[in-house]
DNA sequence: GGTCGACGCTAGAACGTTCTAGAAGTAGGC
DNA sequence: GCCTACTTCTAGAACGTTCTAGCGTCGACC
């Protein structure tokens, strides 16, 4: 009979088997795992070889069974969208540093948001947090009621919902008050419509235009998340009389867009137009996009959003504020400069 | 005392509790919520009504932690990648559809794949589905050695790993054939390096040319995954002399940058030059791109993954071709014709 | 009228872990 | 020598589910 112990075959090894070959109960095996006060140096190296050998690990679920806190962090995040990446990059490194894991569930084309909640909710989280979710508002209630929910990037009315997110409107007064600087005076926005953060950042806009006295030229063109939307806005701000000289967009992919119809019908950004994204997506860092941009801080995001999680959780967060917003901040790239003429 | 059966507080609602409600035994509530055989129709409604007042959910780890099977598959993508995202979407309908559930395990720049495997070994997955590894072939044997792994979208030299992918090689045939087929003689492929499928890629395009009597003509740029990288490819495609009236490129996103240098450079793309990228993927659909390319069909290579991850688990998958190859195919949009002149 | 099979149900164990309670053993203080 | 305190370890139960085995009851078959 060969030694079958490695961990290639069959049942896997248990605690049972590494407290056989130690010589030691369960019980202190799982004491040595856990690095639980209550063995000897001794007997933890012996424990700790023994596992070793047999390619011992934990089987997660039996532990999750028994404890009473799972340490587990469910997250619903769209498998589409480039700054949900970022986000849940964010949220790895934020969880993993106060002890918690994460579990992860996917909104696709076929699958709503509903199901990756359903999935998430048979997993013993202990909270959620959804990434820009388009749940109703009603449903992020229940579900708050249920187990503590953390919304990110999205603004809720329902006040019993943590949230955290950046400062949208603040965001595009940046921008606006850098193009202000540059000497630009008509200032398009490219609209988000119904996409989260959208209505914030055309009220930021707005404001801004205002505060610099200039309403009279305020211009709000429909575009949305994506590139083709980009695209229609910037045929529309071509055939505007006067045109603008500048345009701040919605977000990052949707002002490619915009820059690829404004180029191809022979404009030269930033000479003629300038442009201005949102986001700093990887898409606005490529050297020949170098696209101006107003940054969101994801790590900030990500850590509020964790530490949220982790002291409703505890107990220990605020009955009020609810809503936390972080600022964002301008990176000043290739597709912004003075004005022509 | 109020009734605090409800879904929302303290102690989650468990089988004994709507045991109790329906007065029954505990397993054979676990038979009606299984719909498993066992139990008479007026008892299955008696149980179902009292598991919906008390807002019943099962837990998943408890259940697992007893059965034999998790009917659980690993799945290791990387956050970053828009194809990967398209992948996912397809292993979601096809796990649904053979009764799998699916744990998605994240590499992010601060998450690597060693610690995404590692994370998903501890979950009780059956197989482990890798999207574009980037992991040493002896890794990959090792984990295979362990549990089912089927690798997707990458070539993998050891025999011992099951691997879906793309036809490579065949679908720059493809590519090339259309060309020439538009008359283009002098056609340049702009390199994808060490990404995974690159190196066939390379070998289908030379195939190619040589098989229409162009080997003459052969001109490899290099290139990468990135706009970045193809950017910088451009401007070397730009100084070639003679200058190549057409170009395959590694990628979708690599041909973006591509184009955008082309066009910058005042040429018009495709009355000067023709680009053909590589994914299909959304960038490429984009109504201003509208990138002629080579698409994977992403349908198909999740279907055949879970498939051959569940064959391996019954024991029905062939010890012999490991590999399974899908046919690509081309999709004509914008940025293809005839060569100038 | 007894055996058989099917049906509807239940008792008890099992999965792999961690918790509680407590048992030995050692050491120190009086 | 006894009490207390501490360390190291173990027995047994518990988490919520599903599996195995088996118990009644009913009807049918010979």
């Amino acid at each position: 009979m060969t030694d079958v112990s490695g961990p290639s075959r069959g049942r896997r090894t248990t605690l049972a088997d590494v407290a056989a070959r130690a010589g030691v109960s369960v019980p202190l095996v799982s004491i040595v795992m856990r690095d639980a006060p209550g063995a000897s140096a001794a007997t933890r190296e012996r424990v700790r070889r023994a596992a070793e050998e047999l390619g011992y690990r934990p089987d997660i679920r039996a532990r999750l069974l028994r404890r009473a806190r799972s340490r587990l962090i469910g997250v619903v995040f769209g498998v589409q969208h480039p700054f949900h990446g970022d986000l849940v990059s964010g949220l790895y490194t934020a969880a993993e540093a106060v002890g918690y894991e994460l579990a992860l569930s996917a909104v696709t084309p076929g699958r709503d948001e509903r199901r990756a909640v359903a999935s998430l909710l048979q997993d013993r989280c202990e909270a959620l947090i959804l990434l820009g979710p388009q749940l109703a508002a009603s449903d992020l209630a229940e579900l708050t009621a249920r187990m503590p929910v953390v919304v990110v990037a999205r603004a809720v009315r329902n006040r019993a919902v943590d949230v955290v997110r950046t400062d949208d409107a603040a965001g595009l007064h940046l921008a606006v008050d850098h193009l202000v600087e540059l000497g630009h005076t008509r200032i398009a926005h490219v609209d988000g419509g119904r996409a989260p953060g959208a209505a914030e950042r055309r009220r930021g806009y707005r404001k801004a235009l205002h505060e610099h006295g200039l309403g009279a030229g305020e211009l709000v063109l429909s575009g949305g998340l994506t590139e083709d939307e980009g695209a229609a806005a910037a045929r529309a701000l071509l055939e505007a009389d006067p045109r603008p000289t500048a345009a701040t967009v919605f977000n990052d992919r949707c002002a490619t867009g915009v820059l690829d119809v404004l180029r191809r019908a022979g404009l030269s950004v930033p000479r003629d137009v300038s442009v201005v994204g949102f986001d700093d997506s990887s898409l606005a860092r490529l050297s020949h996009v170098a696209l101006t941009t107003v940054a969101q801080d994801t790590e900030r995001l990500t850590a509020l959003a964790v530490a949220r999680a982790t002291a409703r959780l505890d107990g220990t967060a605020p009955a009020s504020e609810r809503e936390q917003v972080v600022p964002p901040h301008l990176v000043v790239r290739g597709t912004t400069a003075p004005p022509p003429g």
